[in-house]
DNA sequence: GTCTATACCGCGATAGAC
DNA sequence: GTCTATCGCGGTATAGAC
């Protein structure tokens, strides 16, 4: 009776990891509906029988991966902000590039990002999980940095911390999740240094 | 001879619409692998081989259709900026407004974003169809706006105007396409007052 | 606990009657 | 030009050997 109702009790934990691995790559690259569980079972290692015996079925499976991806993935560490606390443009600098260079860096974010959205209408609670464990925190992270600068003098913090981080997300969509960079092109460098006037302005 | 290779001619015109109009729901509720020429046959009121008489396959029923909506959905009809010129707090306003309305309105629009971001890695040509017809003409149009107010002062118009599009589409993106908008709340009036702040600034 | 083998269904695409 | 009927394949999920 020490049991909960997870299916994971009492079978090989390293089973488990390698079906979650298997699952990426699969998922990732083909979608929910696209990807079938032989091909998850052949790239974990192990039989279709196993998956089904680890996870309950193909849902369980999916749900439990993106959970977990969702979780790992944070686009922020506050260190970075503590850092340099001086010059506000060059922590909000900082903040956008290291933004820029995770998405750079990690090929399965984009992806991961993408297989959200487009299942957000069948797994509306996976998109939560996602706006909970990433979009939140670099929200709320920028927007007590924000103001905790009185002498930027921004109205509201909160706006001024979204229209940052929205116009780097709309940047990437529209350049790397869309593949559209060339359709209206726009220099990095060139936008970070604009939207960073539209934030710290001079005192007026 | 004078046939192009488009599958089209000398078929009923009528049965290509009613095709086009169920796969429309079909494709748009299921996404694209989750989608059956069943389904879409049925919801048509066709037969099966009908279906693949007016189109080769699944997949160019597929590209014909997105192509279709990526070219009907217009976020913006420039007239509205023409129409009040006076006030650039104004028209930044109704342009914000007229963005969230036609959402709000079609209920289709949020999940063909969906689609076209979730197949964007399998359809990168669709991906590019949207941003060019959708996306773009946005960005293009505010921009010249913006650049036709030397009095705002803007040093660089066009981030101003990617600023502004994507503050609010990232905030749909979190409220409506994530269903998440309890999770980061935020009042739309809220958010539309203090961008303008940050777009239209006192004269220094 | 993990395997092989299989049941059962629905898929995309086509052949042939009319 | 559109239908009905069907083929062949690959899907999810499970039963039973070990």
């Amino acid at each position: 009776m020490r049991k909960t109702k997870s299916v994971d009790r009492d079978l090989s934990p390293e089973k488990t990891a390698a079906i979650l691995d298997g699952a990426i790559q699969e998922f990732l690259v083909k979608g929910y509906a696209a990807t079938s569980m032989d091909r998850v079972a052949a790239a974990a290692g192990v039989s279709k029988a196993t998956v089904y015996s680890h996870f309950q079925d193909k849902e369980a499976l999916f749900t439990a991966l993106i959970q977990r991806l969702a979780c790992q993935k944070e686009l922020f560490n506050s260190e970075k902000l503590q850092a340099i606390q001086d010059d506000p443009a060059l922590v909000l600098r900082a903040f956008a590039l290291e933004m820029l260079d995770k998405i750079q860096a990690d090929p399965h974010l984009l992806t991961f990002v993408r297989l959200i959205i487009g299942e957000s209408s069948r797994f509306p609670a996976l998109a939560r999980a996602f706006v909970q464990n990433v979009e939140k925190p670099s929200i709320e992270l920028l927007t007590q940095y924000l103001a905790s600068r009185p002498e930027l003098r921004l109205p509201d913090p909160e706006v001024a911390a979204r229209a940052f981080i929205g116009t780097i997300v709309h940047y990437v969509i529209l350049k790397d999740l869309l593949h559209s960079g060339d359709l209206v092109p726009m220099e990095r460098d060139r936008l970070l240094d604009n939207l960073l006037h539209l934030i710290i302005r001079p005192a007026s």
